[in-house]
DNA sequence: AGCACGATTAACT
DNA sequence: GTTAATCGTGCTC
């Protein structure tokens, strides 16, 4: 058995506040050309449900969020601001739209190919951002929809550290301008104190 | 068909 | 602290 195992589909099938929590420590990975990139997972955030005017979802089901939609363990990845790519995994069960956006990650493989992505960048700039991640594992519209479980999958996440709660702090998502209360500043953030 | 804006980042002042 | 970059999406006309 390896040390290191990989997240069952039961772990995203669950309330997404939880999933956001329980993600924190645990290993994001992406298979590169055979070759493994990783961090742990330092920050997420939960959108959950069309009555979240937060998430994406409060659109109702459209060709976008369909994903979201459907079965968890998924990618739902989109693209924002003309040139942004943001990662996120589907949670809850099918016909529930709710995902959990990875918004940090500390890098621990494929530091070599992480620091020639983001050149030119301080080390702690490198994964400290949804967008960043993006750029760093060169995630893209090719992984929208893509099943973390599978066997063959190229992004997943590995069971890691356990964090416990003195070490997370929790407060109001970021970049929400115009979303109205409450859902402006539910604590549906996640945070690993350094 | 047109329009306003975004779950952001990087480069400014 | 402020702002440009840049385009898909969803909403209005």
């Amino acid at each position: 058995m390896s040390k290191y195992q990989r997240l069952q589909r039961s772990f995203y099938n669950r309330n997404t506040i939880s999933v956001a929590r329980d993600l924190i420590g645990h290993t994001l990975v992406r298979i590169d050309n055979g070759v493994r990139i990783a961090g742990i997972i330092t920050e997420t955030e939960a959108y959950k449900g069309e009555e979240d005017l937060a998430c994406h979802a409060r659109a109702g089901r459209t060709k976008r969020t369909a994903v979201m939609y459907g079965p968890p363990g998924h990618a739902y990845v989109y693209f924002t601001y003309g040139m942004h790519w943001m990662l996120n995994f589907v949670t809850e069960m099918e016909n529930y739209p709710a995902a959990v956006l990875i918004r940090g990650i500390s890098p621990s493989e494929g530091i070599e190919i992480i620091s020639e992505r983001r050149k030119g960048r301080q080390r702690s700039e490198w994964t400290n951002g949804p967008a960043k991640i993006c750029q760093a594992l060169e995630i893209n519209g090719k992984f929208h929809g893509s099943d973390l479980c599978a066997l063959d999958a190229e992004l997943f996440v590995e069971t890691g550290i356990i964090v416990p709660d003195s070490d997370v702090t929790k407060g109001p998502r970021v970049g929400l301008n115009t979303v109205p209360e409450p859902w402006k500043s539910m604590p549906w953030r996640f945070l690993m104190k350094v």
